[in-house]
DNA sequence: AAATTGTTTGACCATTTGGTCAGGAACACG
DNA sequence: CGTGTTCCTGACCAAATGGTCAAACAATTT
């Protein structure tokens, strides 16, 4: 299914050209906005050249996507049943906005498949990353029962931490917009933020 | 700048109709993505019928975007600095979910342009939005040092209901994808979950 | 150096796309 | 009814787009 792997350099140094390329143009443009002309320009490389290293536009795209999918998922995975219930989840998030601000094309990436219906990667989402989903949920879930945090609906905790954290690469522009100053300096407040918001949520208390 | 106001019924008819298929095309597929014809196939006119009421692609999309704006922003607008703060607060959330089951495609058609860039939306964004934004975050950050709630940046307490409410529409397909049953139940569970995590945020406690 | 294999390109193609236009059909109204 | 206005369409166009291909050019091997 996928690429065949590169047996030269060159494969290896133009083909990582293009895959950057790439996610520069579909994380802004999305699948069908793009266009091979500018990933041939944004790679330095021409048209042709590029169709010599992946079949397709597709070819390109699928790849990415699936590159992403599996890194994307890796601060999900580090929640461990192990440690502290709170400094867990809270790690997680972190850790998830840092992917953000260190990957924020990567996101823009797969929140333009989302938001367009994630057609090509449907599959993924309802097998795996739902697999993995269920199953940490239900390491929070037992926490809650052994009143170790306060009580929360899992997954939806899960999906508050998603949207939160993405939010500052996928609506970066917006987020720059209201907060005018052009430093990053806002990263820094978001992490405040998310720590306050979900040590209150979590630590047990009220109902 | 915007399309001149109907004068006969067919006119108000067909404008309707032409922008109707339009928030379908563009919300799924973006600006670039989209195609007249599309639009014009989802309306049922013919493509040069369409371009009768509307000069250009651009000009629908862009009076879909302005028309959106301004509803978009009226459950901020309706924060009060009278009531109860955490009632404030949390009802907003809720009714900014609400407009997410409500409107979802208006919320992706939003969340396309600024993943995207916002290339034609953001002097919007740095005028009109931004004075609302910190005319409301000087609100609550007065509740906030009368110590009516826990204290918070109150900018990224908005950031935050943004995005966990405009998740469930943008995000639709993920949630739906990892919550298999195919029930609209999960926005009430998003409801609870929402009333919870601000009300634990903003009651008056830790630091 | 010749032969083989890998890389690059200019020219080309079919289709799609945003948009135009001349004229016809439907409607309004005196 | 007739006449002006609004509405609609088929035919058309230029540009853009995804993709092909034969041939030129480099590298590598023998």
């Amino acid at each position: 299914m996928s690429e065949k792997q590169p047996r030269t350099r060159i494969q290896q140094k133009n083909r990582e050209l293009i895959l950057e390329a790439a996610l520069d143009v579909f994380s802004t443009e999305g699948f069908r906005g793009a266009t091979l002309d500018q990933i041939a320009a944004q790679s330095g490389l021409s048209k042709p050249n590029v169709l010599y290293y992946f079949s397709s536009k597709e070819a390109i795209y699928t790849q990415l996507l699936s590159q992403l999918l599996d890194t994307w998922l890796d601060p999900l995975r580090a929640l461990e049943s192990d440690g502290d219930p709170i400094d867990e989840i809270v790690d997680y998030a972190l850790r998830k906005l840092e992917m953000s601000r260190e990957f924020p094309r990567e996101s823009r990436l797969f929140a333009n498949e989302i938001v367009q219906g994630a057609p090509r990667i449907l599959d993924q989402i309802e097998g795996p990353l739902r697999d993995l989903v269920n199953a940490k949920a239900a390491v929070i879930s037992d926490w809650s029962s052994a009143g170790r945090i306060a009580p929360v609906d899992p997954h939806h905790l899960i999906f508050s931490i998603w949207s939160t954290t993405q939010h500052y690469a996928d609506f970066d522009v917006q987020v720059r917009g209201i907060l005018n100053p052009e430093g990053e300096s806002h990263f820094n407040d978001a992490q405040t933020f998310l720590k306050l918001l979900y040590t209150r949520l979590l630590s047990p208390g009220a109902p």
